[in-house]
DNA sequence: GCCAACGTTGGC
DNA sequence: GCCAACGTTGGC
């Protein structure tokens, strides 16, 4: 049963064209220092799974498009790199702290969709990213929001 | 640029 | 284990 997830990128450091523009159209997705995000990382992304690839601290702040699980959570390897800037101390080969996923872009939304459309929505409106103070990196969506959000960029679409 | 929310750190 | 200080995130 797939599960559906919000990756958070800031598009100055990591946009939607640039996973367009990486070979495969894949990249891996390192440096989540977060326990809660960890978790989801290492315990609960299988290949398959959706992602809403959002862009954050932007102008505008966006659900630029979506990807998918293509390799399920391994050691974050970067940590184990002295002088990296994921590097972490407390993490080694034989015990890892942090964890990493593969994703593969599937669909670019254009237009992309915007937090107001978001908010309009009312299967939308109780998004986690909406909620005020919703720091987390990577978030469930529900099966019902990744259904609302794919008919919104439906009706946008240019 | 501001600031609220929240996670982490470190003294006790 | 508590909690104040501090740093970061990220929307506005």
């Amino acid at each position: 049963m797939a599960r559906y997830w919000l990756f958070k990128s800031e598009p100055d450091v990591f946009s939607i064209h640039d996973l367009q523009q990486a070979r495969g159209k894949r990249t891996s997705w390192e440096g989540v220092r977060n326990y809660q995000a960890r978790n989801f990382l290492r315990d609960d992304m299988q290949p398959g799974d959706g992602v809403l690839f959002y862009h954050s601290n932007a102008d505008p702040m966006v659900i630029a498009g979506t990807a998918e699980i293509v390799k399920a959570g391994y050691p974050d390897h970067f940590a184990w790199e002295p002088g990296h800037q994921y590097f972490d101390e407390a993490s080694t080969p034989e015990k890892p702290v942090w964890y990493m996923v593969d994703i593969r872009l599937t669909q670019v939304f254009t237009p992309p969709i915007t937090r107001q459309s978001l908010m309009a929505d009312p299967e939308c409106a109780g998004m986690m990213l909406l909620k005020k103070g919703s720091r987390l990196s990577i978030q469930p969506v529900t099966e019902q929001e990744w259904h609302a959000v794919h008919r919104i960029a439906e009706a946008l679409r240019a």
